[in-house]
Order: C-alpha cells, then sequence, then structure tokens
RNA sequence: GCCCGGGUGGCGGAAUUGGCAGACGCGUCGGUCUCAAAAACCGAUGGCCGAAAGGCCGUGCGGGUUCGAUCCCCGCCCCGGGCACCA
C-alpha cells in the first residue's frame, strides 16, 4: 500500500537533515558561474506574515533553480533589527528593546526555517549585534573624512508620533511619516546629514546601466532626484531709497528666455533675507502675517499644492540684469526654502503660479514668449520694447514659442531647452550675471535620529575643539543596554554614556546622542552578507569581489525609492573608497504586490490577517510556497483565497501517488524493468513530447519569474502521464518512460516543494544525494514538436474547421487540405475566393466575396 | 492636473505580443467506487438559440487599421499606484 503525501511526517524531517549536511552554506569556488540571490532586509516584528512568505519563495525557488543550473549561488538572511517598533513595544511591556529584538529574531528565524527556505545561516548578520554596527560606525566615519558628513541647522520634518526627524524620502503621500503615517510638521534643528546630493548625477545617470529594473521604479527614483537644468541670474538688491546696491540675490531658473517678462522677485517666508529687509518698515507686518501664515500650514497643505497664494510687499527693488529695470521684491508661501536659492524671479505670463499671483495683486503679464498660432503673435512679434504690458490670456503660457518685447533676443525661438535661453544665459555669464545651472530636488539625506534603539553616531562635541569624529581605534560606540526606555529615557538622558573626554584636547567632552537612521543599516548589508564574520574589515575585498554585485534582489514596491536609493548611494561612496568593483549594487530587482485579504492589506486592526503559520499545520510549507506563486504573477497584487490552497495540497498528493506508485511499481514489483520492449505507441510519443516541452517552458518561465504558469505547466505533464496510463495497455506500458516523467517531476517541483522532492527523491526513488544538488533536467526542442498539427481554418476570420497536417506541410498542401475541408466547403461554396493567408502551423484563412 | 500600471468566465489567472480567447487551478454540476459519507478517480462547465448538427454574441465602452485585433492606432469610462506650488 503506497504511503499516502503526509507533509508533516517529512518537512521538518529534512529541515534538520538539510541543515547536519550543510547543504545550503556556500563559499566562494571559482570553477562555478556565482549567482548572488537576495530578498530584503526583514525587521524582526516575530510574526511571519503572507507577504514575508511571498517575498522569500520567490527568492527561494530562484535560488534553489539556479544551484540546479549550476551555479554557486549565495542565498543569505538577516535581521534589520534596529527601530522604532521595538522600542515601541519596549515601553508598552515593560522589557528592554533587545529582549523583545532578540526573542523576534529567533521567532520569526524558526518561521522561516519552516518554510524550508535555502538560506546559509551560517552567514547571518543582527544589525543591532555590536559586531554588526560598529561597521556602521566605520562608515560614518570614512565617510566624513571624504567630506560626506554635515551637521547643519536646517527646517526637518518632524513626526509627532515617533518624536524624531525624517529623511525627505520618509516623508510620503501627502506629507505623512513612512512608518506610522502621522502628519509631519516642519522644525528647526541642527542635524547630521549624509551628502547625498554629491552623488546625484551618477545616482540618476547610472539608472541607464540598470536594464535589469523595473522601468516604474527607475522612473520613480529619476523624479525624485529631479534634475533641471537652467541657470543662475543674479539680481542687485536696491537699498530702502531704491538704489541699486553690491548685494545681489540669486535665482535658480529653467527659463532664463523669459527673463524679460520678470515683473516681480519673490522671497519664501523662511528667506532669511525677510526679516533683515522689512524689519522696522512699514511693510513689517503685511510680511509678518504672510509668514507666519506659511509657519501655520502643515506640509500635508503646503505640499498639496492647495494652499491659497498669499503675498506681501518688503518694500524693496532687484534689478532685472537684462533690461535694468527695478521689480517689486515680494514675499509669498509658495516659494520654497528646500528648492533652488529659496528665491524666485517671477514670470507671470510664463509661469501659471506667477500669473495667478499677478492677478491676485494687480501685477503687469506682459508676454515675452508667443506660441506661433497666438494671434496676439502679429501685434508684438517685431516689438523689442515693451508695447503690451498684460496679456489677453486666461492662463499662463509655458510652452515653446518666438520671444518678443525681449531687446536684442527679440525673434529667437524661447522654450525650454531653446536657443533663446542658452543666448541669454550666455549674455549673463559674459556679463557675470548670471551662469547655466543644474539643480536637484534630491536634498541630502537626513541620518540623525533621536532615539535610542539604533546605531550610535561616532562623534564627540568639545566646547575647546569642536565637533570631532570618534578615532577609529575607539571604535565601537557601544550603545548602553541600562537606559529606562519604559521611562523613555534616550541616550541624551543618560551621562553615564555621554560624559566623554575630547579625543584631541583630552578636556571634558560630551559625546553625540543621536543614532543614525535605521536605512543606514540597511544600505551595506548585502556586503556584509560576502564575509559576514570577518573581524577585522567590513568585508574582504576578495569575498566581495567574487560576490558583488547582487545578481538578483528581491522586495517590496515600497522601497522604490527609499533604501534602494540609499543603498545605491553607498556602494557608489565603497566604490570611490576602493572597497569594490561594483558601483550598482543590485543588477535585477524584482518587486513583488501585495498580499492581501477581500481586496483589502491584512492588518490586525482590520482583524483579516491569515496566519502563514496556520496555513503550514493544515497544508504544509511546501503546498503554501507552491501555492502563493502559483496565485498570480510575482509583481502582482494578489487576494488570498484558501480553497486554492487546498486545490494545491490535492495537486502535490496526486504527484506524489505518480510517483510513489510507479516507484513500487504495479503489484509491488519493481518499475524499474526495461521499457525498450514496449511499443512506441502514439500515446507514448505524445507523453515524451509532452515531458520535453514541459521541462523547456519551466525553465524558460523560472527564468521570466513566471511561477504560475510554471506550476501550470507541470500539472499539465502530470496530467499527460495519467493519461497515458489510462490509454496505454497494460502489459505494453513503457515503465521507463514513465519513470522518467516522474524524475523529471519531481526535478521540476523542487524549488517549489523542496521537502516533498527530497523525500520522493531519496526515500521513494532511491537515490543517495538530495534532490537539490541534482543538474536541471535537460530537453530536447526536437522532441518537443509534434510531428502533426492541427490548423484552423478560417473563413473571412471566423473559425470553420481544422485540418491535421504534417508539422511541415508547404502552403499549397495546407490550402488544398483546408479548401477540402467539408465543413469549410460549405461556407465557401457558390462564393470566389478571393485570397487565401497561410500561416504554417498555425492557420489558414479563406477570404471569399 | 501630470506620469506609469491595469480592466479577459462565478473566482484566481493563461494566451510564445497580430493567428483556435479562456491553458492550469478554484468553484459548481453530473458520474464511478461505497451500506453511507469522506477521500480518490472520470466527465461537463463563457453567454444566448438549438434535440442535435450547428449558429450568433463575447477580452471596460465607442470608432479605426487589417484577411484576421485581448494584442496596434484614435477618443472615452472605471480601478490601482507614483508625483504634484520644484521656479
Amino acid at each position: 500500500m503506497t504511503r499516502a503525501y503526509d507533509p508533516h511526517s517529512i518537512e521538518e524531517k529534512w529541515q534538520a537533515v538539510w541543515e547536519s549536511e550543510g547543504l545550503y552554506s556556500v563559499s566562494e569556488d571559482a570553477s562555478r558561474p556565482k549567482k548572488y540571490v537576495l530578498e530584503m532586509f526583514p525587521y524582526p516584528s516575530g510574526d511571519i506574515h503572507m507577504g514575508h512568505v511571498r517575498n522569500y519563495s520567490i527568492g527561494d525557488v530562484i535560488a534553489r533553480f539556479s544551484t540546479m543550473r549550476g551555479m554557486n549561488v549565495l542565498h543569505p538572511i538577516g535581521w534589520d533589527a534596529f527601530g522604532l517598533p521595538a522600542e515601541n513595544a519596549a515601553i508598552k511591556s515593560n522589557t528592554h528593546p533587545a529582549t523583545w529584538t532578540y526573542a523576534n529574531i529567533d521567532k520569526q528565524a524558526a518561521s522561516f526555517k519552516r518554510m524550508g527556505f535555502s538560506y546559509d545561516w551560517d552567514r547571518t548578520v543582527k544589525s543591532c549585534d555590536v559586531d554588526y554596527y560598529r561597521w556602521g560606525q566605520w562608515i560614518f566615519l570614512k565617510f566624513w573624512e571624504r567630506g560626506l558628513v554635515e551637521r547643519k541647522s536646517s527646517p526637518v520634518n518632524w513626526c509627532p508620533s515617533c518624536a524624531t526627524v525624517l529623511a525627505n524620502e520618509q516623508v510620503i503621500g501627502e506629507g505623512v511619516c513612512w512608518r506610522c503615517k502621522s502628519v509631519v510638521t516642519k522644525r528647526e534643528l541642527e542635524q547630521w546629514y549624509f551628502k547625498i546630493t554629491e552623488y546625484a548625477q551618477e545616482l540618476l545617470d547610472d539608472l541607464d546601466a540598470l536594464p535589469g529594473w523595473p522601468e516604474r521604479v527607475k522612473t520613480m527614483q529619476a523624479n525624485w532626484i529631479g534634475r533641471s537644468e537652467g541657470a543662475e541670474v543674479d539680481f542687485a538688491l536696491c537699498d530702502e531709497a531704491g538704489e541699486p546696491t553690491d548685494t545681489t540675490i540669486t535665482v535658480f531658473t529653467t527659463r532664463p528666455d523669459t527673463l524679460f517678462g520678470c515683473t516681480f522677485f519673490l522671497l519664501a517666508p523662511e528667506h532669511p533675507l525677510v526679516h533683515e529687509l522689512t524689519h522696522g518698515t512699514v511693510y513689517a507686518a503685511d510680511v509678518q502675517k504672510v509668514v507666519a501664515a506659511a509657519a501655520r500650514e502643515t506640509a500635508v497643505e503646503r505640499a498639496s499644492g492647495e494652499a491659497e497664494k498669499l503675498g506681501a510687499f518688503t518694500g524693496r527693488y532687484v534689478v532685472n540684469p537684462v533690461n535694468g529695470e527695478k521689480v517689486p521684491v515680494w514675499v509669498s508661501n509658495y516659494v520654497l526654502m528646500e528648492y533652488g536659492t529659496g528665491a524666485v524671479m517671477a514670470v507671470p505670463c510664463g509661469d501659471q503660479r506667477d500669473f495667478e499671483f499677478a492677478r491676485m495683486y494687480g501685477l503687469p503679464i506682459p508676454p515675452v514668449v508667443v506660441a506661433e498660432d497666438d494671434p496676439l503673435l502679429e501685434q508684438v512679434r517685431e516689438a523689442r520694447e515693451r508695447v503690451l504690458a498684460d496679456v489677453p490670456w486666461a492662463e499662463a503660457y509655458d510652452g515653446p514659442g518666438v520671444m518678443v518685447q525681449s531687446g536684442e533676443f527679440t525673434g529667437m525661438p524661447g522654450g525650454k531647452a531653446s536657443t533663446g535661453m542658452r543666448a541669454v544665459t550666455e549674455w549673463l555669464e559674459a556679463r557675470g550675471q548670471g551662469r547655466f545651472s543644474i539643480n536637484f530636488r534630491l536634498r541630502d539625506w537626513l541620518i540623525s535620529r533621536q532615539r535610542y534603539w539604533g546605531n550610535p553616531i561616532p562623534a564627540v562635541h568639545c566646547p575647546a575643539c569642536g565637533l570631532l569624529p570618534v578615532p577609529e581605534d575607539q571604535l565601537p560606540v557601544v550603545l548602553p543596554m541600562d537606559v529606562d526606555i519604559t521611562k523613555g529615557e534616550t541616550l541624551a538622558d543618560h551621562p553615564e554614556f555621554y560624559e566623554t573626554t575630547c579625543p584631541k584636547c583630552g578636556g571634558a567632552a560630551r559625546r553625540e546622542t543621536d543614532t543614525m537612521d535605521t536605512f543606514t543599516c540597511s544600505s551595506w548589508y548585502y556586503f556584509r552578507y560576502c564575509d559576514a564574520r570577518n573581524s577585522d574589515a567590513l568585508f574582504g575585498r576578495d569575498a566581495a569581489d567574487y560576490w558583488m554585485p547582487v545578481d538578483q534582489y528581491i522586495g517590496g514596491i515600497e522601497h522604490a525609492i527609499l533604501h534602494l536609493l540609499y543603498s545605491r548611494f553607498f556602494t557608489k561612496v565603497f566604490a570611490d573608497m576602493g572597497l569594490t568593483s561594483a558601483r550598482e549594487p543590485f543588477t535585477n530587482l524584482l518587486t513583488q504586490g501585495m498580499v492581501k485579504k477581500d481586496g483589502e492589506t491584512m492588518s490586525k486592526s482590520k482583524g483579516n490577517v491569515v496566519a502563514p503559520e496556520d496555513m503550514i499545520a493544515r497544508y504544509g510549507a511546501d503546498a503554501l510556497r507552491a501555492f502563493i506563486l502559483f496565485m498570480a504573477p510575482p509583481d502582482k497584487d494578489l487576494d488570498w483565497n484558501q480553497d486554492g490552497l487546498e486545490g494545491m495540497f490535492r495537486f502535490l498528493g496526486r504527484l506524489w501517488r505518480y510517483v510513489a506508485e510507479l516507484a513500487e511499481g504495479p503489484d509491488g514489483a519493481n518499475a524499474a524493468s526495461d521499457g525498450a520492449s514496449a511499443l512506441p505507441d502514439e500515446a507514448a510519443k505524445a507523453l515524451v513530447r509532452e515531458r520535453h516541452r514541459v521541462v523547456g517552458k519551466v525553465t524558460d518561465d523560472v527564468e521570466h519569474f513566471g511561477f504560475n504558469t510554471a506550476l501550470s505547466a507541470m500539472m499539465e505533464l502530470l496530467n499527460a502521464a495519467g493519461e497515458y496510463r489510462r490509454a496505454a495497455s497494460p502489459e505494453l506500458r513503457d515503465l521507463a518512460l514513465e519513470r522518467e516523467v516522474a524524475e523529471v517531476l519531481t526535478l521540476l517541483i523542487a524549488p517549489y516543494a523542496p521537502h516533498m522532492a527530497e523525500e520522493l527523491w531519496r526515500n521513494v526513488l532511491g537515490h543517495a544525494t538530495s534532490v537539490h544538488r541534482e543538474p536541471w533536467p535537460t530537453w530536447d526542442p526536437a522532441q518537443a514538436a509534434a510531428d502533426e498539427v492541427e490548423v484552423v481554418v478560417q473563413v473571412n476570420g471566423k473559425v470553420r474547421g481544422r485540418v491535421v497536417v504534417p508539422a511541415d506541410a508547404s502552403e499549397d498542401v495546407l490550402r488544398e487540405a483546408a479548401l477540402a475541408e467539408p465543413h469549410v466547403r460549405e461556407h465557401t461554396e457558390g462564393r470566389t475566393v478571393r485570397k487565401m493567408v497561410v500561416v504554417p502551423g498555425k492557420l489558414v484563412n479563406v477570404v471569399v466575396g
């Protein structure tokens, strides 16, 4: 009696065997091509959820498949273990964040092991281990040496719920915190930054070097970096009497060709000159109203562009360098201090915001770039001086056109990146009043956090020597464990930590008490995996050169900017430091979709969480892994459905029975009998064809992440095997062929259902070594091809019949066969055949009139 | 508002990108086995008309190109995501 498929009796058994055999431990091996397969660094929240199951199952299939294809595969796992949830949980449950974190890591690692993922656990890292984070501090010091660390005061994003600052990338959607979704506010604070903007151009340019990334992700990064080409223009500031001074205010503009249409000038409410220019004047009160209103605006209102435009005249003027005109300086909330210089030349005819502002405050709107098809052009085409002070338009025009009322530039083409734009900039450059310039939307990365559970920033504030790095030989700065987190203490409340001596003068000094953004920990972990136990260096050059870059990275789309941009930045700096030859960390990126329930994201608060553990308990890890991959293509969102899991369990059971019954043989006889005596009948030929076709299809599908269709193809092969068994007479069954199909199916399913495949391979089919070390089955396209094909015959585009012809039938043979088909004849009877379209091997279309 | 995705049976999804729409699975219905049930196995399953043969309709909607369109083009509608006062 054949043993039934029982995942519970085999899964944990094989997990233990694999571990003791060291099946997934790898080392550098020059004789095989390497492949580095990596899933995004998990935060150890303790519970694994379906998103994890999906993410790590995708990676595991790719890793196991690659091994079977002959590659030396690095597939590591570790824990992104610093972060706020640990602190919040600790406060709530009166434990230490470390206790909570390490317990969660153990729990989650056990769940991952229970899923049967093929990780090299010897390389595991935990970012809260001092052996790990000391290298984060070392990186900080190296960045500092290279001038990539800066401490400066500026308006920053503050999350009131997390009680800490956030980097720009970490404010998402309508101005909310990426982690807790609270509305973020602005505060002026002195903070630590990594100067990622130094790499803005390279981060943008090298997106082109990533053909293996989704277009969507690259577009999002390009938009985030936000490169604009234009010019800086210097405007001389006039004194209170209206006389030009030597002080200039510089603006950035993408449209220097519209400079002749500049009729006012704007400063951001936060601009330092605002107070200086208006203090003690009659304009101060009105200006203050705008400044105060802007300060009250939430990030949401400000970012949405829906806030009402407010403005106030400062009483001062600047001189337009192209025509010497004095234009009034206003303050307005629609000018952002963070972008460009915080000052703007307003050209109302060419910019919708300036247009609206001008209409609101009665400022003139002279046209300077007019579209070719605009009737207004005839009125002003030849005018070099301003003859028309206001446009009859309902809105601004920012497209290409002809420059008018623009002095010597009149008649030139204007618009973005136009000859007029270049001519005006060159004119300014020749006079020292402007220059070509490129502006990025990307801001420097704010990395300091006012929280405890993170990597301490290795710096010292000395009253005598100023700000100093902790010397390299004094690393690591160990995070003290005796902080009372339940009282809300941070390092700043901990004198034993912050009281120190200056590394330079030896006097009393204060240690920096901010910790680093957790995104710094996840920006280099993939390098550490290459050489995880190295105690002398972040990683050895040889190990990194062998493994890096990551060949296949898998994770959620939510990191399209955040983690993926930071990691690209770190890798580029590492390359410039000579640590690695990789300039990009992740060659191929797969962004997997979300796992939902009834169209909604699973969450405890909604009470719709499906626990993977419950599913494993019922159907085993193999069915769960295979099913989540079968449900949908990996990059699409999917809606959880338990009935389908049941179906996958049934398929595995069918496959099990097929292999097991065959191995035991009919009536207990050994199935490995000589099948050569059996006649190669049509049924056997069909099964051989299917075997080759399916191996080819599964191979191709996995390479393109078509896990769902790969599984369908395996089901088709099993169905074909069943049909063969029923069709072939018992005495003529080709048992050798059936045995081959059974082995092929076991090999094909191995990456998806590794435990079942292993049990079948070793204990049922009787092989001595692991299925996961077997070479991937080969296939012969010639044997996959049928010698006869069914060709569809259409009459006027409608299918009217089918004919079976040799696969290599000529067009003439096809024509003849098509016209002879009885049903086709009915439809062509008495009508003229005007044309016949023949697609060999596929279709014939008879066009009749 | 702008930029990407996407819309296919009762459901998840296929269709080698211009060549049999609906593979595979779920669900449903019918059958075999059984005292019965479960499991397993077999069969049917887009809609409408028809006893059947067969016919008509059908990939969000409306046009177009083509011998032929889920696929390409034009114009809409809906869903999801990203960006959004960036000068």
